[in-house]
DNA sequence: TTCCAGGTTTCCT
DNA sequence: AGGAAACATGGA
């Protein structure tokens, strides 16, 4: 991704073809209660910890067209050492690096996702690049309706996950590193009101990614995304869904695909305007036309119910 | 009050 | 292999 600097703090990146900084905030901003970034004037806040520094780092746009991402919080002789990796991490998370255009070839003239592809067009599937973040973010919603998922995630975040604040005196949370949930008991979780097995699973999988047992390279190295979810379903609590939601939002597999995922049956159900949700087989039937941008297209019809 | 929610495990036949 | 129950809180 190229990228230059104009002042101490601030880089700026072209973006890529088929781009849509207003669609990706629209579904950034699907929740007020998320936790662990924050939309302001049409810009996304952030804390992005590299290493022991915690900067803050805000994405927005400039006037032509380019992404700014503005760097506070450090110190000026850490600047160099904390801009690359968060370049990098702004690249993940908001997936400047895909080429969009294959995927609009199918959508375009696909039944069910020409209109989305239409409304929506330049939507980024929205990452979740720190592999403990997402496995638990995907477990804190395993069953549960989004509200409420945010919530108990919001609980956990101001429980036992950092913080950076910034000049202006603004709290700015970081996920729990998996070495903190590692050392917690059951019962110190379910306080938060969930579930004694969603405790049971937060901790189990923080021990397996503290431990280096369980590694986004590892997975990343996995051949596909049914090989990422042979490694991760041995794992206890996390089934097929949660292996491909992880799979979809940090190992970034283009085919990953939870077709089991409530969400993505009520946008399939409210597209075809039918009173019942679809069944397996008949995702499945729909699906075969997306091979290899399943990901996408499951993101694009979440996009949809917000 | 009832139903269901970004599921997974366990326990049945 | 395939189905049902338990989990447990909360939003509509």
């Amino acid at each position: 991704m190229q990228h230059r600097i104009d002042e101490p703090g601030t880089m700026r990146l072209t973006p890529p073809p088929i781009f849509s900084f207003e669609h990706t905030l629209g579904y950034m901003a699907r929740s007020a209660n998320e936790c662990l970034y924050r939309i302001e004037n049409g810009t996304i806040i952030r804390c992005v910890p590299v290493g022991p520094h915690k900067p803050v780092v805000a994405v927005g746009t400039d006037p032509d067209g380019s992404l700014s991402i503005r760097i506070s919080g450090v110190e000026p002789a850490d600047l160099d050492r904390v801009s690359v990796p968060i370049l990098e991490y702004v690249t993940d998370w908001l997936d400047l690096r895909t080429d969009l255009a294959p995927f609009f070839k199918i959508a375009d003239r696909d039944p069910l996702l020409c209109g989305p592809a239409e409304s929506f067009r330049g939507l980024r599937l929205v990452g979740v690049p720190d592999l403990y973040e997402a496995i638990g973010w995907a477990i804190l919603g395993q069953q549960i309706n989004l509200p409420f998922a945010y919530t108990l995630k919001r609980r956990l975040v101001e429980s036992f996950g950092g913080s950076a604040v910034d000049g202006e005196g603004v709290r700015h949370w970081i996920f729990p590193a998996a070495e903190t949930i590692a050392a917690l008991n059951p019962a110190d979780l379910i306080p938060l009101k969930m579930t004694a097995k969603k405790a049971e699973y937060l901790i189990h999988t923080a021990q397996l990614v503290a431990s280096g047992t369980l590694t986004k390279e590892k997975l990343s190295a996995a051949g596909s995304a049914s090989d990422a979810e042979r490694l991760l379903t041995s794992v206890r609590g996390i089934g097929p869904w949660t292996a491909h939601y992880v799979a979809m939002r940090c190992l970034r597999f283009p085919e990953a695909f939870p077709i089991q995922d409530v969400g993505l049956h009520l946008a399939i159900k409210k597209l075809q305007g039918a009173d019942r949700k679809p069944t397996l087989p008949e995702i499945r039937e729909m699906a075969s036309r997306w091979t290899g941008w399943e990901a996408y297209a499951t993101f694009y019809l979440w996009r949809t119910l917000y």
